[in-house]
DNA sequence: TTTTGGGTAATTTGATCATATTTTTATCTA
DNA sequence: TAGATAAAAATATGATCAAATTACCCAAAA
């Protein structure tokens, strides 16, 4: 058993493992989450379930309902505008911080998963896409040691995660330009303006796709 | 006892008990935060404080420091500069956005509260104008009904508030014109863009303020 | 007879606490 | 100074209580 791993307490693995299954799409708009389902789930002790629970609440990842009931909230298009507002904010101000800070290790980095996510992409692997597509999202901000900047930005991607995943599932990704070649060629260039502008154009088109989605009726 | 508090659970009190103290500076950046201690001085059993503790650390109020201890983080110069361009950014749309929302009922409560604010400044009760400020900013913000950005908000004044205190303390605020007076008339006016404007100058003197006393070698 | 409505019982789930275990910090001795 | 020991604090579990939902039954109306 690795030395590591012994230290790191049960309620922060639990926090991981949830907050992973937010954002990859394990959980849709509107899942019930009970604590009690958590504890049998992952096999966790009732205390850290709950801290899980309360940390990913307050992240606006998870939604109290009133009831005391736990839910994974729906999207409403009130808070993808909210959410499109502080995203092109905030993200592209961690893009434009990283941008002089980026090294040989961490382009590397963003290389190798921007490969990852064009395998992910031909093989209709939706689930792989959107982990590749968050660490590349997040290699790069991470760069910018900005960790408050990067905490929003945590919780922006918590929100949006769950209808993402419902998006791509529903309509597949094909045809869409890949911005995420714009944004590796501005960072080698080292241009932070353009870099900025570049990550501005990624998210808009995942957040048009959204909104697109939910402007339907079916929903 | 009245009907309404007996719903109310032990760790959402909890919670509110200790993120008043750490918005209205009881709480000094730097000390220490321990679970014994607040189920001593809250009266609240371990549950409901961990779980309180947890929240107010994913939102930035505490700081888990890798040993297991929690403290008040203290703010760098680093994260002064992340706030200062976060508040700046959020918290001008909310005004914005509010300011055609504002109904009669809201705008009295704005100017008793602007006017329970002077009276704390001419009384030097500090404590009194921090909650007041607190008020009169988020009564303006709530108006906005966007949940999301008001959480961003909520969060930035959580990182933010214990330095604003110290601050205070040292200085006292005498000689700073009231940008609230000019926030005021523009919502009166009507006029979204000039409200969101003079809420700006009036973030930005605050955030002045604080990077003034950090710069300052006997910090 | 079928369906609808109301109300009670059973079950599920959340909230809180008391306690045991582990980890960290402080203290003391060599 | 180093290592061992004691104290304090955090972590984690399980039990218990309270609240909410669901299931179920029976009666009344269509």
């Amino acid at each position: 058993m690795p030395e590591s791993a012994r230290k790191i307490p049960i309620h922060e693995l639990t926090y991981e493992r949830l907050r992973d299954m937010v954002l990859f799409g394990e959980l849709e708009p509107g899942q019930p989450v009970t604590i009690q389902g958590l504890i049998v789930d992952l096999g966790a002790g009732m205390t850290p379930v709950r801290e899980a629970i309360r940390r990913l609440c307050s992240q606006g990842a998870l939604e109290l309902q009133g009831n005391r009931r736990i839910c994974v909230p729906k999207l409403t298009l009130e808070a993808l505008d909210q959410l499109a507002f502080a995203r092109l904010k905030i993200e592209p101000q961690l893009a434009l911080m990283a941008c002089t800070r980026l090294n040989d290790t961490s382009m590397i980095s963003l290389q190798e998963i921007d490969h990852r996510l064009d395998q992910a992409i031909a093989l209709d692997n939706v689930q792989g896409y959107l982990m590749q597509n968050y660490q590349f999202h997040f290699t790069l901000y991470r760069a910018a040691a900005a960790p408050i900047l990067l905490d929003m930005a945590q919780s922006l991607w918590l929100r949006f995660g769950p209808s993402l995943r419902v998006v791509c599932g529903r309509y597949g990704r094909g045809g869409l330009p890949d911005r995420h070649h714009d944004v590796l060629r501005a960072a080698r260039e080292g241009d932070p303006a353009v870099l900025a502008e570049a990550i501005g154009a990624d998210l808009l088109q995942g957040i048009d796709q959204v909104r697109l989605a939910l402007e339907e009726p079916n929903a």
